[in-house]
DNA sequence: GATTTTCATTTGTCAGACATTTAAAAACCT
DNA sequence: AGGTTTTTAAATGTCTGACAAATGAAAATC
């Protein structure tokens, strides 16, 4: 494991891609212990603030937990769904809303890939699967909720689907991809009539997942992917009209 | 923007997260400018390198980026589709790793979601999408491929037919899945046999590609996942025979 | 007016110091 | 001997001060 200190990047970056390219390739696994700050500082010839720097790169990535104390150090930490998960959301959360995606083609990729799960969903949905997903229909149909609840539920909902096809690499997946999606849907305004179709399609999916009907979960997917494109399209045109030249 | 100098958690942490939360907000939009290291340092009243290691932090996932110089500085960065790719690369890749993911589930995932793109695939791809696919195929059938060249084929044939559903925001998302499962597939041995096999299912993929039929798409990517279990259920089973005890 | 030089600003790196945490080792007291 | 307390060593977390290197703008020069 070396740099090179004529490569102009920073060594910290060097160092960090060292380690980090290590626990890649298995050379590192999890639960081993790192040398103390001083010992890498000694290795690599650099100053332990630089060391450091790399670290906390590493830390930053949850590729390692650093303990204090006599028997402490900076240890391989195992990635878990849940570290994964948190960090596939705030990456697509920022790839969504830095790259001016468009509503049209971020719905399409969401709902392209939980009609993935809908043949899985219908065979393997549980009681709890189906209890959580009527919960959530029963509170989208309260009047007095705001959009942003019901964006909420609406999330936790299609969050109980990709669940219940029963695999955890495909839960991570979807559940980035949905979840990222929220602050588009919280842009919209959902009228009484709108919820009403919206509960009417989240229904039809419940009631195919607790028959075992996996087409007709990806028809109902299709038609909720149209109606959300259609009603995206009405309040984004409206939005517009008061100020066609807007910025 | 604030931290509490009680919180037992490093301050560079809560430093890191503050200015993370403030970008997600919005707060601080792409091309903005931080306060220099020094000026960061008085308003969290802690030091320089305390700052230092909360914005390499933010640096390791691709946030900010930093120049040196008069008018440097750390700027809010641009996620481009092409880091936030890598990764979610390193990500997927390590979670599979560290987690014992049985190649089953990983494989599954991994079908459906590609399946996901099947007919957007049949309808929007162009003739440099059948290109690339044409070439990989051609490739995949020549004597004397090693295993990995191989397998890095395959990933590039299935990279083709992910972009020709023409979505960026689902290439994102699947090329991250399909890569990371490159390592399981790497310990696979592929006979000639097997090959074969996988050749005629890519060549009716394309052909289905080419004449716009996405059914026939996601008939034949389900065979191939059908194919690709059987076929790493044989190795592992091969493999386990000499030490059926083995840990 | 164009070129060169100077200069101020900012990040990158280093060295040394001290605070804090932690677990093991040592000392101490039944 | 056994259990409790104290000490100690090792490690990360933070701070201070310094210098190097890069970079663009301003000043000086031709």
């Amino acid at each position: 494991m070396k740099i090179d200190p004529a490569n102009p990047a920073d060594l910290s970056a060097q160092i960090a891609a060292a380690i980090r390219d290590a626990i890649v390739a298995g050379k590192l696994i999890v639960g081993d212990r790192l040398p103390s700050e001083a010992e890498l500082a000694d290795q690599f010839e650099v100053s332990r603030s630089t060391v450091r720097e790399a670290l906390k790169r590493l830390a930053a990535q949850s590729l390692i937990r650093t303990q204090r104390g006599a028997h402490g150090g900076a240890f391989i930490n195992r990635l878990s769904y849940e570290d994964a998960h948190a960090q596939q959301i705030t990456t697509s959360t920022l790839l969504l809303g830095m790259n001016d995606v468009s509503f049209d083609t971020a719905c399409e990729a969401r709902f392209a890939m939980e009609r993935a799960c809908a043949a899985l969903a219908a065979e393997r949905r549980s009681p709890d699967h189906l209890a959580t997903m009527r919960a959530e229909i029963h509170r989208q149909g309260q009047p007095g909720l705001t959009d942003e609840a019901f964006c909420a539920s609406d999330v936790a909902f299609h969050r109980a689907l990709v669940d219940a096809a029963g695999n955890p690499v495909l839960s991570y997946q979807l559940a980035g991809a949905v979840e990222a999606m929220q602050p588009l849907m919280n842009m919209i305004t959902f009228t009484a009539r709108s919820r009403g179709a919206i509960v009417a399609l989240h229904t039809r999916i419940a009631d195919a997942a607790e028959a075992g009907d996996g087409p007709a979960i990806a028809t109902a997917l299709q038609e909720l992917e149209n109606h959300t494109r259609q009603l995206a399209q009405s309040v984004f045109a409206a939005r517009a009209r008061p100020a066609p030249q807007g910025s």
